[in-house]
DNA sequence: GGCGATGTGTTGTATATTCAACACATTCGG
DNA sequence: CCGAATGTGTTGAATATACAACACATCGCC
C-alpha cells in the first residue's frame, strides 16, 4: 500500500533542507531568507538544493504541506469516512496549523499558505468522497471537493478573525449540518 | 595552519555513525553490538560503514580517540608550553574521561581504552617536547613522551582506584615536582 | 552431523552529493 | 554612470553513498 522506496539519501538530505528552513524561519522573515543561508544551516551544498527544490517558493510550499499533512493524517486520512466528527477534527487541524504558522513570520505570503492549505483540504476530500460515494461523477466529486476545501478554509479565516477565541471544534459545529445535508437539512 | 579540506559528507556520515555507537554503547555492553545496529540507528547503509572504518574495533578506537580529544585539546594541544598547570590540566581531562566511559559499558576493554588514552598523551606530549625543547635529540623526546604518557595514565588507574575521591588537581599535585624536575629536584 | 538464522566483510553498479566555474540579475556606494 | 558585492540558477566532472548480491564464519537447535 505505501510503496516507501525512497533512497535514505533523499529522505536524509530533504529533511536536512526542511528543519533548517524552520529554523531559520523562527530567526527571521522569509523574505531575508535565502537559498545560501538554508544550504548553510543544513550543511549541504548549494547545488544539492536545486535537485530537491525549484526554488526557495517550492521550498516553502513543500514544507508547509509537510507540517500541514503532519497535523492532519494520523487522524483522519486512513479513515475515510467523511462524517461531522471527521471534519470537525480537520478544521481544528487546519486552525491548529494556523496558530502555528502565526509563531513564524510569513508575513506577505498568506496567499500562498491558504493555496497549500485548500490544496491538501481537496486532495483528502476528494480521496474520502471517492470511497463512500464511489458511483457518483467523478466530475461532481471534485467540484464538491473544491467547495468544501475553500469553505472549511474560508472558516478557519473567520475563526482567525474572530475576538474571542471559542475552541474550533464548538466554532464549527453549528455549520456541521449544512456539511452534512446541505441547505435543505438545517 | 589546519588544512582542512574533509568532504561534508565524509564529516556527516562519521558523525552519523559516530554518534549511533555512543547512543548504543549507552544501551548495550560493546560486545552486543553489532555493525547492523550502528548502520541502523546511523540510517546509513552498512557498506558505507566499511568504507570508513575497518571493522566496529576500529570505530571503538576512533571513537574513544575523538571524546578523549574534545577533552583535551581545547586548553592545552596549542599552548604548547609543558608546564605544570598543564600537566595538572591534562591528568584532570583524563580522569573526567574515565569516569564518563565508566557510565557506558566497556567491560573488558579496558587494555584498548588504555592503549588509546596513551597514545593520544604521547603525541600531545611530544608535540609540546619538540616546541620548546627543539636542539634535544628526537629519540629522547619519544622516549620521554613515552615515559610521561604511561606515568600519566599509570596514575589515572591509580586515582581511579582509590577509595576517597580527591579531586584530579589535588592528586596529582604532589608528583608535579618529580615530573618537572626529577628525582634529584624533590 | 547438518541446517537455518545471523553476522562479517567485499564487490560492481546506480545514484546522490560535492565542487568549481559560469552567466545573469540586483543592490549599493563612490 | 560604473564597479564591487551579493544572490540566483545551471552545468560537468569527481567523489561518496546506496543497494543487491556474494562468500564465509559462527551459533543454536533438532
Amino acid at each position: 500500500m505505501k510503496e516507501v522506496k525512497v533512497d535514505p539519501r533523499i529522505r536524509r538530505t530533504r529533511k536536512l533542507i526542511m528543519d533548517a528552513f524552520i529554523e531559520l524561519s523562527s530567526q527571521k522573515e522569509f523574505k531575508d531568507i535565502t537559498v545560501k543561508d538554508i544550504t548553510a544551516e543544513a550543511m549541504i551544498n548549494r547545488a544539492t538544493f536545486y535537485y530537491h527544490f525549484e526554488d526557495i517558493y517550492d521550498l516553502l510550499d513543500k514544507s508547509l504541506s509537510e507540517v500541514l499533512l503532519v497535523n492532519l493524517n494520523c487522524e483522519t486520512y486512513k479513515s475515510s469516512e467523511l462524517n461531522e466528527e471527521v471534519v470537525s477534527s480537520i478544521f481544528k487541524a487546519i486552525t491548529e496549523f494556523q496558530m502555528s504558522l502565526s509563531t513564524r513570520c510569513h508575513r506577505g505570503y498568506e496567499d500562498t499558505i491558504a493555496r497549500i492549505i485548500r490544496e491538501q483540504l481537496e486532495i483528502i476530500f476528494y480521496h474520502m468522497l471517492v470511497n463512500q460515494r464511489s458511483n457518483d461523477d467523478v466530475q461532481t466529486l471534485k467540484l464538491t471537493s473544491v467547495m468544501l476545501s475553500w469553505g472549511i478554509y474560508g472558516a478557519s479565516v473567520e475563526w482567525k478573525r474572530s475576538i474571542e477565541k471559542v475552541e474550533p471544534e464548538a466554532y464549527i459545529k453549528s455549520v456541521l449540518p449544512f456539511i452534512m445535508s446541505g441547505i435543505g437539512g438545517m
